[in-house]
DNA sequence: TATTGTTATACTCTATAACTATA
DNA sequence: TATAGTTATAGAGTATAACAATA
């Protein structure tokens, strides 16, 4: 087994696994999972076109008009045309949007500090030292896309 | 800002947002994520009751019945009575379910992989050292249990 | 004709409330 | 009466297929 594929595999329920205690802990009744990440997504890279919101949150397009719809309703984005195309809308968060992600934000990393705290100085030296790394591992998702999906749903976040 | 905050602040997004490309880009049409984790507790945890289960995934227990139905319909778990409890059942998986689980598994791993190749081996280095920390962390939120573990090696996820 | 987005439909995951059976 | 689990019901997220409007 290569050295990448070990470390993997070690890796890779840890991800999960903390992901998911996250997300559970905070229920955060005030937004779901997917609108998390929408409007976490949005304001990164907003305003989007709905195509491109579907593309970077890996969900059909017909999706991302449910989630964003749903959102438009709480007042948490807004749509408008696209000037240079007509077909196209351009999505972007509200201000009320934007405080909303950062309160869900403030919860969920609190959550985490809350962990750190009780590890070693040492434990918190190596986790520092990786986010760098992570991060780029992230990158690296981020450029092949292209490829429509078909499957079984995920429920993120 | 405390240094735990700054860092959690730094770690949650990228943990999200790994784990939601590993999910999509991983749609394993044969098994949804709520039944990937699930089986993945039964694997490392069971023979587990319907309410451990629930409280281990932080689902509610109608969840965890809805969630069990199907696979037992799919063959991938079996439910039999707990012989020291007449209201209780005891949920573990079959040979059919282990084998799914690997699969799935095997396929994500196989993706971490193929990002991690793609990093310099310093990068690489750092991640494989934060790892241990992270596991750590993970066990502080574990929910803690008076029962007797199973050795098997976690493939979950 | 091709692309962007929405509508129609169906399935899974999720929760709360009400119910059954056992302790 | 309390606990373990299931059934009933409802809402969100997801997908594919079919449609409308614009390029």
């Amino acid at each position: 087994m290569s050295r990448e594929l070990e470390l993997a595999t070690a890796l890779r329920p840890v991800l999960l696994r903390l992901n998911n205690a996250v997300r559970r802990q905070v229920p955060s009744a005030e937004l779901t999972a997917a609108q998390c990440t929408a409007l976490a997504t949005v304001l990164d890279h907003g305003p989007l076109r709905m195509g491109e919101l579907a593309e970077r949150e890996r969900v059909s397009m017909p999706t991302a008009t449910s989630v964003i719809c749903r959102m438009e309703k709480l007042g948490l984005v807004q749509r408008r045309p696209d000037p240079g195309d007509g077909r196209a809308v351009l999505v972007e968060l509200t201000r009320s949007g934007r405080k909303r992600l950062e309160e869900v934000a403030t919860q969920r990393n609190a959550l985490i500090a809350g962990l750190l705290t009780r590890l070693d100085a040492s434990q918190r030296d190596a986790i520092a030292a990786a986010v760098p790394a992570l991060t780029a591992m992230l990158a690296l998702d981020q450029v092949p896309r292209a490829e429509p999906m078909r499957t079984t749903g995920s429920t993120t976040g």
